[in-house]
DNA sequence: CTCTTCCGAATCGTATACGATCTGTGATAC
DNA sequence: GTATCACAGATCGTATACGATTCGGAAGAG
C-alpha cells in the first residue's frame, strides 16, 4: 500500500514538505542564486507535483526571510546586501547569547566533554584549514552549548539565525582565516565560564562577544579590501 | 475601473489576506479561544472565498505560532500553558531589551517628548486604573523607544513579541495593578538613561529588567493565588 | 529615431473536484 | 457487559481549470 521509495517515515511526508525540503536545498546549495525567480509551474513540473504545496512551500520560505514575494509577480530567492548579513550576524550575537547562558545550568559534564572534544578537532583543523568544515564543526560546538536552553521561542531564534547564516556566506572563516584562531581560544573560556557556574549575564555576554568579534573581523577585512580596491583605481 | 467596497488601498487585496486578518482578529479578541478547532471550508464559507486562501492564512499563523496543525488532522487556536506565557516575557525582555538600545542613538529630543506624554497619561490612568487602556498605553510608549532600532530582523522579532502576547493575556496589569505604579516609574528612568547617552548595555539592561520585573510580579501573584487555593482545600 | 500604445504570452490567484485519511458510531463476537 | 471491527461522514491534501494581472515586444505616431 505505501510504497514509497526509500523509507516508510517520509511516505507520510506531504508534497508541500517535499516541495520546501527541495527548495531550501537548493538555495542552500548555491543552486538558486540570491534574485533567481521562483516559478510556481516549472518547479511544480520538475517535482511532478501541482502548484498548490509548491506555492505552500515557498510562502512558507518567505516567512523565515528566504525568499521574498510579491502580489502578481511572484517569488524570487532572497537578494542580500551586505547589511543582511550584519544584522544576522548581530541578531545571533544577542539570541544565541541569551540561549547558551540560559542553557548552561542544564550543560551536564559529558556536554562539557562533547564541546572540548568538537574544539579539539576546531584547533586541529587549523593547520590544514578548510573553511566550510571548520564552519560545520564550530556550529555543532555551539549547538552543544545552546541546545539545553529551556525556551523553546529563543532556540527556535538561534536555529533559524544559523540557518540563514548559512544561506547569507558559506564560511565567515574563508574571508578571514585568523579569526579562527582567536575563536577556538574564546571557545575554551566559555567552556569555562560554564564549568565554573558563572553568573549567566557573564556567559551571555561572552557568547555575545564571541559572535560580534567574528562580524567585527569580516567588517574589517571588508574595510580593509575597500581600501585596497580604490588605491588600486 | 477598480470597483471596491470601500477605499482603493485593499482592492489588491488578496483573499489570503483577507483570511488571515479574519483569522488573526477573532483570535485577538477571544472569539476562537485556545483549543478550538479551525476547519478549513467552514472558514471559507463564512468569507465566501474557497478553501486555498484560508489555508494559506492558516499556515501563515502556525509559523507565528498562533495556530498548531497537524498533518490530516487540521488546525485549531495553539493552546498555551502558563509556561508559554513565561517564554514569551522572558524573549521579550531580551529581543526588546535591544532593540531599545540600539535604537537609543536614533532616538531624538522629539520622541522622548512623546514618550513623556504617554507616561503623563499612563500615570494619569493609574488613578482610574483600565488595564486594557494602561497595557495599550504601555506598548505606544515603548514602540516609541525601540521603533528606531536599525536592524530590521530584531525590530521584527519585537513586532512578533508583543503580537503573540496581546494573543496570551490581555493585560498583566489585570492581574498585577500594583506592578503599574513601579513601571511608570522605570519608564522615566529608562528615558534619563537614553537622554543622558547611556551605555548602550546599560540601557539594554534596564529595559529587560523592566519587562522581567513585570513577569516577576505576575509569577508571584500566581504563586500567591496557588498558594490561598490550597488552603481553601 | 524615439516615444507611446496595444496585444499576446507567461504567470499568478483562486475555485472546484476528487482521492486519501481520520474520527466516531453501531454491529458483532466473546 | 465489554472489546473489536467495519463502515459512513467529515475533513484534509492535492490536481486540474480558468479568470486576472503583469511584462515584454511589435506596431504606429510624432
Amino acid at each position: 500500500m505505501a510504497s514509497n521509495t526509500v523509507t516508510d517515515a517520509p511516505a507520510t511526508q506531504s508534497k508541500a514538505q517535499l516541495a520546501y525540503a527541495f527548495l531550501k536545498a537548493r538555495i542552500s546549495d548555491g543552486t538558486f542564486t540570491p534574485g533567481y525567480r521562483l516559478v510556481l509551474g516549472q518547479i511544480a513540473r520538475d517535482l511532478n507535483v501541482s502548484v498548490v504545496p509548491v506555492r505552500e512551500a515557498i510562502r512558507l520560505l518567505e516567512s523565515e526571510g528566504l525568499v521574498t514575494f510579491e502580489h502578481n509577480i511572484g517569488a524570487q530567492v532572497a537578494m542580500h546586501d551586505e547589511t543582511e548579513y550584519l544584522y544576522t550576524m548581530q541578531t545571533l550575537s544577542v539570541v544565541e547569547g541569551v540561549a547558551t547562558a540560559l542553557s548552561a545550568p542544564h550543560v551536564t559534564v559529558d556536554d562539557i566533554a562533547r564541546a572540548r572534544a568538537i574544539n579539539a578537532q576546531l584547533i586541529e583543523c587549523l593547520n590544514h584549514f578548510e573553511p566550510h568544515r571548520f564552519t560545520a564543526l564550530n556550529l555543532e560546538f555551539h549547538a552543544v552549548l545552546f541546545e539545553n536552553c529551556p525556551n523553546p521561542h529563543i532556540l527556535d531564534l538561534v536555529h533559524r539565525g544559523w540557518g540563514r547564516l548559512t544561506v547569507l556566506r558559506d564560511s565567515t572563516f574563508s574571508f578571514v582565516p585568523g579569526r579562527a584562531h582567536a575563536s577556538v581560544r574564546e571557545h575554551e573560556e566559555i567552556l569555562e565560564l560554564i564549568e565554573a557556574n558563572a553568573d549567566p549575564l557573564d556567559i551571555e555576554l561572552a557568547a555575545r562577544a564571541h559572535r560580534t568579534r567574528t562580524l567585527d573581523a569580516f567588517l574589517a577585512y571588508q574595510e580593509n579590501k575597500h581600501v585596497q580596491e580604490s588605491r588600486h583605481s
